[in-house]
DNA sequence: ACTACTAAGTTCAAATCGTGTAAGAAGTGC
DNA sequence: GCACTTCTTACACGATTTGAACTTAGTAGT
């Protein structure tokens, strides 16, 4: 409780959240196991587990002998208890998603968009849109959805009333928080894709397991999410993360930011090309990168230049995964993105090793580098585990506030 | 309360920590004001406060009028009530400082270290001698001694148990919290030099009122603490902050720690003074840094080749800054370190602008840049507020956990 | 079919704590 | 003496955890 009083209330949501957070992320627990989980008396549990029960958050789910005795009875969050929706505001799309509490995904529309810089209002209707239309493909009541997570490619400041900033959509001080709220009674979050994409795999991906990690994101663009102490990191306005944009070549190559020598300049999709055509490789039809770096990929075996090129690129990789793994000394760094994706289904043990030539070893003997297990699709599944989070955060009450 | 159980004494804990906080950190305050910024009624502040009054943790000073009515009495925290101490373990010193809890110097002592590479066993005698030594100095009780903070000069994996691994002391694995441990019975605290100092501009420096800040410090090393939420960030292992070997110049100098282009390689005195002699300058004697570094900044306005190797210093010293508040997006970058002072001192304005050339504009903006405000010495205070912060923290109730 | 045994889960009184209300004490200025 | 503000004290109330006693459910042996 930070800095503020904490009355005998706060203790029993603490404890609701901490016993509801047990039984959804260790799985299906038993009442004695989550007593030894939680270290709270068996009593307590009881009650708990009793009033969760009772609100049908939690449900029964099978049993398990014991050795002569009364059998301990599972207990798992009933998935059907409530659904959420996470929704992906990208550059060329819309896509939002409906979710049980198991995480299964229930309904899925999406809304191509061809305007290169679509007008916010436009991304509100096509999410408000889809949010109806998700609910009742679905056939779910829609009392029983307890939030909306929005992912958007860009800066968001918030996440109470968020206001987004991002440079590719054109975009500059749009409040989509209050815009999306005026359209629904359904409760809001906002935040940057990259962070969701690297919380759903931090809960569901390469990142189990680890509290401290760096879901790096290489694409067109490079960026990463901070997750520390389970959570991600935000920094005062939450612009932290801005990975691509450090410099690891003073004076180097331009970067689209106006800096030189930033990391994106020489391991983002663009400016591996540029330099794969500076360096003498054919020139790409510029409207299809991904085609592209797949074609520079396929000419490491037949042509000099384009291994160099890929050479290259790993050492630079490297460099910014070894600046990570100094400064934020993680225990896990999981590469994503379609251009990292591409790379490291090749290259990553060259990849670890190499950024052990830039680490020092004692961090770098504590980190281990993993790529993403889930598909870009994932932005969304991230986005929907915000209202989750809260859900779990607030003891299962999440909903009852809304509606009080 | 991360993950745990509550129960109904953490509640009473919690508002005592609260309660305690607030009077050491907001200065006097008297009843009534207390209870709008913990937000408590008047009756648990007056039940919690008479507590800590009857323990002698707080004491009255003074009053205030108000208009026409009872006067407000103010409550501090008895500077008296306990006492701490900072040990600072440098390569060339070991330092043992006592303070009361308004941290005020109460004693010192110094033993130099003429060895290049101390023996752990000799900086362990040096802090139990110098801790016994500043208790009789200063002629306090030795049990009103709430604990010792220990800053040293490497990697500290710990807190509890804490093991150091220090290169430039040739430490690597020393069990120094179990060793002083075994010496004395007030509890100890180990922690990175870099990141006391840093918690000392904090709490009385050029951090004050931030909670999101990086104080870097330019020395021959190169090194930050990262304060993130009011806490000092640590990582996985605790050997966060290693800003000074993250990669700026890819491909660069060859740094000491084997990698190359090295933030340190480029602004730490070393590598500035290298520079300077690769590019012409004078055959600086190499058992004083400081003296050549100084001689190196009075030479600017003379020489070229100093002007130069100065300017560049600013610029690498900026992409290493704005490499920070693009990842980190801080509040405040506090600059330290002697060198850093040094080039602060005449060129604040020069880097801040370069700064912003090299960072996104968005949290640029966002930023503040300032100097140190304390000297070096505020190592072994800031290893002094490691106890401080633990009795914080535990409202008051520290002292009593070891005695019982 | 009966009994003993074991482990899991539940119930209940006791202790603790903050809140709110109310009454009063303490100190100041008019 | 009176109005006003700041503490202090007292007490009922509701909410919480806990430990100990108790119930429930299943197993194993006879």
């Amino acid at each position: 409780m930070d800095g503020r009083r904490t009355t005998v209330r706060d203790m029993r949501r603490s404890n609701r959240s901490v016993i509801l957070t047990s039984i959804y992320r260790q799985g299906p627990l038993s009442r004695y196991e989550l007593g030894h989980e939680t270290s709270l008396s068996a009593a307590s549990v009881s009650n708990l587990v009793g009033e969760l029960l009772d609100e049908g958050i939690v449900e029964e789910a099978g049993s398990v002998e014991s050795d002569g005795g009364r059998p301990r009875v599972l207990l798992r969050v009933a998935p059907s208890f409530g659904y959420v929706v996470g929704a992906e505001v990208g550059e060329t799309r819309v896509r939002v998603e409906l979710f049980d509490l198991a995480m299964t995904v229930l309904a899925t529309v999406v809304y191509p968009i061809e305007t290169p810089k679509p007008a916010p209002e436009l991304a509100v209707k096509y999410v408000l849109q889809g949010l109806d239309a998700v609910i009742t493909q679905a056939g779910v009541p829609a009392e029983r959805v307890l939030g909306l997570g929005v992912a958007v490619a860009g800066v968001v400041e918030g996440p109470a009333d968020a206001v987004v900033h991002a440079q590719t959509l054109g975009w500059d001080g749009v409040p989509l928080g209050a815009m999306l709220a005026a359209g629904t009674s359904i409760p809001i979050q906002v935040d940057n894709g990259a962070n969701t994409l690297g919380q759903a795999e931090m809960w569901f991906g390469a990142g189990r397991g680890a509290t401290d990690a760096v879901v790096a994101l290489v694409g067109s663009g490079v960026g990463a999410a901070l997750v520390t102490g389970g959570t991600s990191y935000r920094g005062t306005r939450s612009s932290a993360g801005e990975w691509g944009h450090t410099t690891i070549m003073y004076g180097g190559r331009r970067c689209r930011c106006g800096a030189e020598g930033c990391l994106e300049a020489y391991v983002g999709a663009e400016g591996v090309l540029d330099r794969y055509r500076l360096a003498g490789g054919p020139a790409a039809r510029s409207d299809d990168d991904e085609a592209a770096f797949i074609g520079l990929l396929g000419a490491v075996d037949s042509s000099e230049v384009a291994a160099k090129v890929v050479e290259d690129t790993i050492g630079y990789l490297a460099a910014g995964f070894a600046n990570l793994v100094n400064l934020v000394n993680p225990e896990r760094i999981v590469l994503g993105g379609w251009a990292g994706l591409l790379l490291g289904e090749r290259y990553l043990a060259e990849l670890r090793e190499a950024v052990g030539k830039h680490a020092l070893h004692r961090p770098y003997a504590q980190v281990t580098i993993e790529l993403c297990e889930l598909g870009r699709d994932a932005v969304a599944l991230g986005a929907a585990t915000l209202p989750v989070l809260r859900l779990l955060r607030e003891g299962g009450t999440a909903k009852r506030v809304t509606t009080a």
